[in-house]
DNA sequence: TGAATACTTAGGTATTGACCTAAGTATCAG
DNA sequence: CTGATACTTAGGTCAATACCTAAGTATTCA
């Protein structure tokens, strides 16, 4: 059936953080090294590669390793899994349309 | 132009959560109460409560009270929000599926 | 080979998150 | 008006997160 809660989890969670959703943007524009997707970021190495770990644990990119340089890029699958679960959410949430109309109409009440 | 990064943070976050995921799907069969919401859960009502708030703080739930009883109910707008950055990187990332291609490519020049 | 480069590891701090129990307030039912 | 109901507030624990500095390893290049 659905994909597995804590994938679910692990792949908000990774994109619950300005840093992480701009590193995936970047991706968009192609495969980058460890330093290049660090450049932009005003902060210590270190912490920058804890963000790429959280994005390669969840399975939103992965990465190689040639020589010293590491690469990363990005993984269509996981991406596609949340976006399923928020289409069938946001689906369903449109068949209850009128919870929303009942509400309004309770606001137009109140106010008046 | 994008929706603001921390609403996108907030949204994420709460979503990132197998609990709240299950009260806003339980939520698309129409409003309930705090202690609807809160009886499949085995949880302390409080911490429940919280989950509660965490949903509201971020807009993907509203709440009005009438006498001793708190209604919650889904708010549409945060939720299409999400899944449209999500589409939007998705379209990017299927813009690039070059990249996947070479890395699968590459998999398989290991393999041999 | 020796210096520079590109990470990687180790370890520390401070905040936030997810839970709990205990006790409070506000409404409603009899 | 009293007890039950439906939250709400207060406060505490424990683990995880998001940062940091310092020092290490592995490659590459002159």
């Amino acid at each position: 059936m659905g994909v597995a809660a804590q994938t679910m989890d692990s792949v908000f969670r990774a994109l619950a953080d300005p840093t992480r959703r701009l590193v995936l943007e970047r991706l968009t524009r192609g495969p980058e090294s460890v330093s290049g997707l660090a450049a932009p970021f005003d902060m210590a190495l270190p912490s920058f590669v804890e963000h790429l770990r959280v994005l390669e644990d969840c399975g939103l990119v992965n990465s190689s390793k040639a020589g010293r340089v590491r690469t990363y890029r990005l993984v269509p699958k996981r991406l596609r899994q949340a976006e399923d679960w928020l289409a069938r959410q946001r689906h369903l949430w449109e068949r209850r349309l009128d919870q929303l109309d009942a509400y309004l109409l309770e606001m137009k009440e109140k106010r008046s």
